[in-house]
DNA sequence: TCGATATATCGGGAATTAACGATATGCTTT
DNA sequence: AAAGCATATCGTTAATTCCCGATATATCGA
């Protein structure tokens, strides 16, 4: 398998920082309150913290997305991204083991 | 703490290659004998199996080390390269705690 | 000291990534 | 159907990374 692409999408400054709000959305997103947080938080929201671009963020979001990092769920028209913690697990195991 | 930086460090395959050799040196590196594998193995033999340039390999080496991956000892016009072990564990921690 | 060997460092071209603005898609409401 | 949002995708430039050859440094043996 190929780790690596995993360890990319790790290896910038403002997609650890999604993911590290991500762990505690209540906390660090207290501007969305409608539908609560079962589902993650949605783009606009992510984007409005982070000050980068919409199109950033989405592209960011899209490739935590797509090593399996976070998980999205659409909701009429938003998009809520929450993490995958089976995922964070099973990466710490590899390095701890498999690496 | 920025860890993106670690992160970097393991988004490449053929330094991901070079870690997993350097877990089982008895296995992966058995043309080198002279000294045991108490201090991991030289540039040249890690080289030789990369199939890249002594330069790329050496340069690899010093990224994995400047983030604490791997360690050094020079001996004599060696320098042996070793995993180090407790940098993992914590990563995997970190992986499963922090992020 | 000189030459041979092992490793490190430097400089560079090609490939990849960062981050953006513009635009497309999709849902909702009127 | 049309207008308004939210998000996704596309195309681009600047910055970074990949990997190399050339060269410098360090150590060893004669």
């Amino acid at each position: 398998m190929d780790y690596s692409e995993i360890f990319k999408a790790l290896s910038n400054k403002s997609r650890l920082q999604i993911l590290h709000w991500l762990k505690d959305p209540v906390q660090h997103f207290p501007e969305q309150q409608h539908n609560g947080y079962e589902n993650g938080v949605c783009v606009g929201i992510i984007q409005q913290k982070c000050g980068l671009t919409q199109s950033t963020v989405s592209d960011y979001l899209a490739i935590l997305q797509r090593v399996g990092l976070v998980e999205a769920t659409r909701i009429g028209q938003w998009t809520y991204y929450r993490r995958n913690e089976a995922a964070f697990a099973a990466l710490g195991q590899i390095i701890e083991n498999k690496i």
